[in-house]
DNA sequence: TACCCGCGCCAC
DNA sequence: AAACGTGGCGCGGGTA
């Protein structure tokens, strides 16, 4: 059963029931069954907003949950889990909205042909929590307030129906994954990540000198700085002023073209050591210091912003504190509380095997027989060294033509004929200004109108032979991104079928040890996910349930997408009091 | 002062 | 190993 949600302005709620077929499996992860049209047998009621989380608890405590429709999760359930309230499943509209507006299957839909409209705006999270907070879209005045979710809803649903069979179960997974995540993104910003202010504390101390204000350097990097003042007899530098400092390399007789860390490295001279030290220690202030925890951890929690979709291949972005990108410089700060663990699972080479599925290669399925694949391509003699089977790889799924791994490209080709031929194909349909698909049916964007310009302008006739070439460095950049698109595109959607699938394991874990009503954060739950790594925070007595529960919702993860395909998802786990020990 | 953009570096 | 995919973000230095 699906139940609309409307918010009709700051106090009331529109609540339509839909008397459609009754969800048999209870996984978020079910596609639903086609809905009727017109939908028949709905009831449909307004209740007061402060009523709300008292109505969805009633529904939620049901023998059988249903989906809640609703516009933007962001916009609907903190308010719930503020209020103690867990959802088991969602459709949120805008993003899957978001999909099937560009998605092949769907490309012969009224929905994918209607004009933009309030659904393909992106509402800015922190504006949107704003909206929450006053308990209304319409007095701040923004997108979306004019938004059907019924309408659309049905829209959707006549998108999805009318696709292809084979779209129709990919797509169903794909929007059920998508809506899992948004709820899953909600969940982990109301528990947020441990994180020990006092042990950052210590960490920035150690490496930079005793706390200063904003603005002041501190003691160690000062004396780094003389290091490199002296080195390059000079009595004043600000090396956080990248022209300043190219300049000052080049007068010291320094031939570099760009002050970036890879080119520095290259060079003898006593310099660059202190200076390589410099801009660490420097990075690590700027990005992470003392200001990052005043502003992001607040009473023992980091709590950032995630963005479901917001990256054009399916996965995640965040916003704000810089989630996706916490250093390994910091994660000591990151302590699970008295008496609980960390269990941190990692998809071992998440992507190489993700392509191995994607292209049926036998040959690379048997090198992945065993937990490290590099390895495994080593060992059926495809490549000489792991080093050279882990840049090989990355090569070719980002499209390297030069060096190291471009060189080991053949060889890999020879070996693994399916597989390299797959991301070539998705990179010749690039060049070509075509989409490209994910396993579940997530299509790559087309080019924008620049790009096509340039292309027509280098097939004139008469193009001259700048025009050419820039058409074809164009072609083979965007070749380039559609190739990645549907390795990383397709990973992200295993990465969320294993989240989701790992959530509600959770949950039936939490409702067994304390029954119905538990707080979120009172057993197991998630605290943090990067792409291919999840981190739970769970009471020390559940650890070994978790980790097998995590195993398990792999392997679920890679039925669900890939059916019966002879390729294994191997997860490494540790259990760690700090998250700097996981790895 | 508010924005914008290139640079550089962090994550995967 | 090399500069090849997706991002966020802080900074300096420019412009409106």
């Amino acid at each position: 059963m699906h139940i609309v949600l409307q918010q009709l302005d700051g106090a009331r709620v529109r609540v339509v029931q839909l008397e459609d077929a009754p969800l048999a499996d209870p996984s978020p992860l079910a596609a639903p069954a086609p809905l009727p049209e017109p939908v028949e047998g709905a009831t449909d009621t307004v209740i007061p907003r402060a009523e709300l989380p008292a109505f969805v608890r009633r529904q939620e405590s049901g023998p059988v949950q249903p989906r809640w429709v609703w516009d933007d999760t962001t916009l609907w359930y903190p308010a719930l889990l503020a209020a103690g309230v867990r959802v088991a499943r969602c459709v949120d509209l805008r993003l899957c909205h978001n999909i099937l507006r560009n998605a092949v299957f769907t490309a012969a839909s009224e929905l994918a042909a209607a004009p933009l409209g309030p659904w393909d705006e992106v509402l800015d999270p922190r504006i949107a929590q704003r909206a929450e907070a006053v308990g209304t879209l319409f007095d701040l005045d923004l997108p979306g307030g004019d938004r059907d979710p019924l309408a659309e809803f049905a829209l959707q649903r006549a998108a999805v129906d009318g696709a292809s069979p084979q779209g129709r179960s990919q797509l169903g997974l794909l929007l059920a994954a998508e809506s899992a995540g948004a709820l899953i993104a909600a969940e982990m910003t109301f528990a947020g990540l441990p994180w020990d202010a006092a042990m950052h504390d210590r960490i920035l101390a150690d490496a930079l000198g005793p706390r200063v204000p904003p603005g002041v350097r501190p003691s160690k990097l000062t004396a780094v700085l003389d290091e490199v003042m002296a080195a390059l007899q000079v009595r004043e530098l600000s090396p956080e002023s990248p022209g300043e400092l190219l300049k000052a390399l080049q007068r010291a007789g320094i031939n570099v073209t760009s002050t970036r860390q890879w080119e520095l490295q290259e060079i003898e001279h006593p310099v660059i050591e202190p200076l390589l030290r410099y801009k660490k220690l420097s990075r690590l202030l700027t990005a992470n210091g003392w200001t990052w925890v005043d502003t992001w951890v607040k009473d023992g929690r980091f709590r950032p912003t995630y963005v479901p979709g917001g990256v054009v291949t399916g996965r995640w972005a965040s916003d704000g504190g810089g989630a996706l990108q916490l250093p390994h410089q910091v994660r000591g700060a990151v302590l699970a509380d008295q008496g609980w663990r960390f269990v941190v699972a990692d998809a071992a080479q998440l992507e190489p095997r993700i392509l191995t599925a994607l292209s049926g290669d036998r040959a690379m399925a048997d090198a992945g027989r065993g937990v490290d694949l590099y390895q495994g391509m080593v060992d059926v003699g495809a490549v000489d060294t792991r080093p050279h089977a882990k840049v090989a790889m990355l090569g070719a799924m980002y499209g390297s033509t030069t060096g190291e791994s471009g060189r080991l490209l053949p060889r890999l080709a020879k070996a693994f004929p399916q597989a390299i031929g797959f991301v070539e194909t998705a990179a010749r349909a690039g060049e070509r200004g075509e989409r490209v698909t994910t396993r579940l049916g997530r299509s790559s964007p087309l080019p924008g109108a620049d790009w096509r310009e340039v292309q027509s302008a280098a097939s004139m006739e008469g193009a001259n032979a700048a025009a050419t070439q820039r058409a074809r460095m164009e072609a083979r950049s965007w070749g380039r991104f559609t190739r990645n698109f549907v390795v990383q595109g397709t990973a992200a959607e295993w990465a969320l079928c294993w989240m989701a699938g790992l959530r509600t394991r959770l949950q039936a874990l939490a409702a067994r040890e304390s029954g119905t009503g538990a707080d979120l954060t009172s057993s197991a739950h998630l605290v943090f996910f990067l792409h291919d790594e999840i981190v739970v925070h769970c009471p020390l007595v559940q650890t070994d349930e978790v980790v097998a529960l995590v195993r398990e919702a792999a392997a679920e993860a890679g039925r669900l997408i890939f059916g019966n395909a002879p390729v294994e998802f191997p997860v490494t786990t540790a259990v760690v009091t700090s998250y700097a020990d996981a790895k």
